[in-house]
DNA sequence: TAAAAATACTCCATAGGTATTTTAT
DNA sequence: ATAAAATACCTATGGAGTATTTTTA
């Protein structure tokens, strides 16, 4: 598990698609698809439950959102720390 | 800023020492030296005074030291989501 | 002169890319 | 036919190494 692997997280978590999170992070779709498939190896949890070719966040993927999103932002504040 | 630095950093503000941390780490001496470097540029303060050829945490140093302790418990507690 | 940190390289693992395939509408 | 995700393969960046230098007690 890394930063930016919670960071891809959220923003599919957010925009319900691989594809459209490409679009906001300025990534490649396989570059997204990879990322979660290690997210979810790393941690032992599936996050999303794939259903025809659409993705739906699931219950632990929803618990660990809200985990993932408080962390971030007192990351992304630590990295301001010299402003 | 990452997550592997913050953890260096932490390690090196506990022993006081690059070279300690290192043998805590298992990493080299360079690493760490690298990596404070690194961290420091990334964050723009300087986190440790250098005096003599040693390293004593400054005040910035120890008041950033409190929120990245409270960062690395919750990132290794998410990290660990799935036991 | 010993001990700590910094510098200068070399190497490799992985984050990201492009191309393609699979799956379902 | 479209559209989304997955898979396969390739490349380049940066995290880590060894060797060496600098600095000061």
């Amino acid at each position: 598990m890394n930063i930016r692997q919670l960071e891809i997280f959220t923003t599919v978590a957010a925009t319900g698609s691989m594809t459209k999170a490409a679009q906001q992070l300025f990534l490649s779709q396989p570059a997204i698809s990879k990322a979660i498939r290690e997210l979810e190896q790393s941690i032992g949890v599936r996050l999303f439950d794939r259903i025809d070719n659409r993705l739906a966040l699931n219950s632990a993927g929803r618990q660990f959102r809200i985990r993932v999103t408080q962390l971030l932002t007192e990351f992304n504040e630590l990295a301001q720390y010299g402003d």
